[in-house]
DNA sequence: ATGAAAGCGCTAACAG
DNA sequence: CTGTTAGCGCTTTCAT
């Protein structure tokens, strides 16, 4: 039927094996030898079946991705999630692996499905692409050794873990300083969630910004509810607010509707500066000024150094930091 | 290391191929050494090495999705996707299937990785998310024999391809009566794309609704670029639009915009209808009147039909219809 | 109803 | 530098 190294190997009047050390490239065989082994692969069109390498080596070139366990269709609309994993999918089709998805409709099935996915040998690892506390998939992760790569920030295991991630408190902190250069100095950090890793840190770099120039910091507000928008409108007259750093865009373009249903203009008389630059910030006017967190890269890295712990299970578990960049658009006013 | 068929057939003295059986169920091994088995895969937690499976077999239990050439920052925003490939990984994993990932940057790289993931048995066959005209990726998977599904519905292989997709005629016609029966008659459908099938069908069964009622059929309008602006405004004064019907609603959300930027009103003056009933529609008020296109379902079946397509590759390449839901919110007001 | 045995296509010692 | 060989774990005839 299809074409093996058998084939190959008759063909250049070899062993089975030297065609599969050409292969890898293995360097203990003659360039010349070599080169005749490729040309008759190309010739006759022949293509390594994965399944027979995955047996014998005991390694299945497949990552997989793990979502969220969804719940909320929030989650499931945020691009950031297929935009990371059409990256990895770049990166990993360059290594000649594959990426397949992980997904649960909740914690349990979620874990179930991981569990089943790695002892079945579908894949070699995962990368993670949330980071949640109390997290039963993670616990098996480093429990069981199976090599894997977070993309963000965990609780715990901080030594036994590599990650890719945004300096999320320099993020912060760049927003902060960003409203203060404005000319802004009653700064408001607002959000629709308090747990997440990223909030914490965000907003930790907002505090330390204004409080290292000896400006008020506000404590952060939450628009989740209809109960919190009375609260939200009296903080921000109270504090004379002039600018709001919002948790990230979508959450964003829910604030600017709300400052706008209390009469204010935006960024008249309230600017709005918030992250990940996702298509939510250029949906409506006015446009929002966000800080792009390079998702692309987040996704290539990831699986760069989920390879490298693939390679050495035993690599130190570094955690890399990738750069960020304000893009500047209609939101932010400038007092100077 | 793993516990394989051999150690449980050891277990309970009987021969590997008898475990084999009793994996897949197979009718002339009785029930009772069934049970003895299944007792001892439990007790000794056998799972098995997919690898070995797939080299035996010569399948693969993966499904490959494959993702349009993205380009535009648009579509790869578009919850549409994501929601998709999560149902369909979903119905995989009950079914034991895993799905893997066929994305690229452009055609030629993409039909290069569909071609390489198929050849390598990575997949035993693909679920296509878009459609478009003059597609190599489904040239090469018709010519080749490969199985599939597409999740929409093509331009030509009408008997070679077997489709899930809703019936966007009768959501264009769904959207259209609904806003006759509010007592609109000067509706006109806008949109930012002309190629897409799916455009093509709502346009049309927007039109067979109108003229079948003998109403006024306006031509579509096309909201891209700026220069298109005054063209529309034009069109809704001088044809006296009194509601539209937009392609989908994160195009929608743009329309509203242009309409209020007219000094127009949603609803008062200018109703709003749309499809896909995605996070857009209800991201800012007023609430975008919609129609849910049921992307779980959508993902379910198709998987289901992949399956079937898999068990026998002559079997009939049926087009599965999966229906809408309305969704009625802020943007369409009644005249009656 | 069950067992024996021959592969599936590739890798990786071990020889030479 | 290259060949020989013994598997990897499972499926699947062919016997019994």
């Amino acid at each position: 039927m299809s074409v093996t190294i058998k084939d190959v190997a008759r063909e250049v009047g070899v062993a089975p094996s030297t065609v599969s050390r050409t292969l890898k490239d293995h360097p203990s065989i003659s360039e010349e030898t070599k080169e005749r082994v490729r040309k008759a692969m190309d010739k006759l069109g022949y293509v390594p079946n994965v399944a027979a390498r995955n047996l014998a080596s005991n390694l299945s070139n497949a990552v997989g991705v793990i979502l969220p366990a969804l719940g909320t269709k929030d989650k499931e609309s945020n691009p950031f999630y297929l935009e990371v994993i059409s990256a990895i999918n770049e990166e990993a089709s360059h290594h000649q692996m594959t990426v397949s998805l992980a997904t649960g409709e909740n914690q349990e099935e979620l874990l179930k499905n991981v569990q089943l996915m790695y002892r079945q040998k579908r894949v070699d690892g995962f990368i993670l692409l949330y980071v949640r506390e109390d997290d039963q998939v993670l616990d098996y992760l480093v429990d069981q050794r199976v090599p894997f790569t977070i993309i963000g920030q965990p609780y715990k295991y901080h030594n036994e873990a590599s990650c890719v991630d945004n300096d999320n408190q320099i993020l912060g902190r760049t927003a902060t300083q960003y409203l203060i250069d404005k000319g802004h100095s009653n700064v408001l950090f607002v959000t629709n969630t308090e747990n997440e890793n990223f909030f914490k840190e965000r907003y930790f770099g907002y505090r330390r910004c204004l409080g290292e120039q000896n400006l008020k910091v506000l404590d952060y507000s939450v628009l989740k509810e209809a109960s919190d928008f009375l609260a939200l409108k009296d903080k921000i007259t109270s504090s004379q607010v002039s600018a709001c750093i919002a948790i990230d865009d979508m959450f964003a373009l829910r604030l600017i509707q709300f400052i706008q249903l209390n009469d204010w203009l935006v960024p008249d008389d309230i600017s709005v500066i918030s992250f990940n630059n996702s298509i939510f910030s250029t949906l409506i006017h006015p446009y929002i000024t966000s800080i792009d967190v390079n998702s692309k890269e987040l996704g290539h890295l990831a699986l760069q150094e989920f390879l490298e712990q693939l390679k050495k299970t035993d690599s130190v578990k570094k955690r890399i930091i990738i750069p960020h960049r304000l893009i500047e658009r209609e939101t932010v006013i400038s007092y100077k």
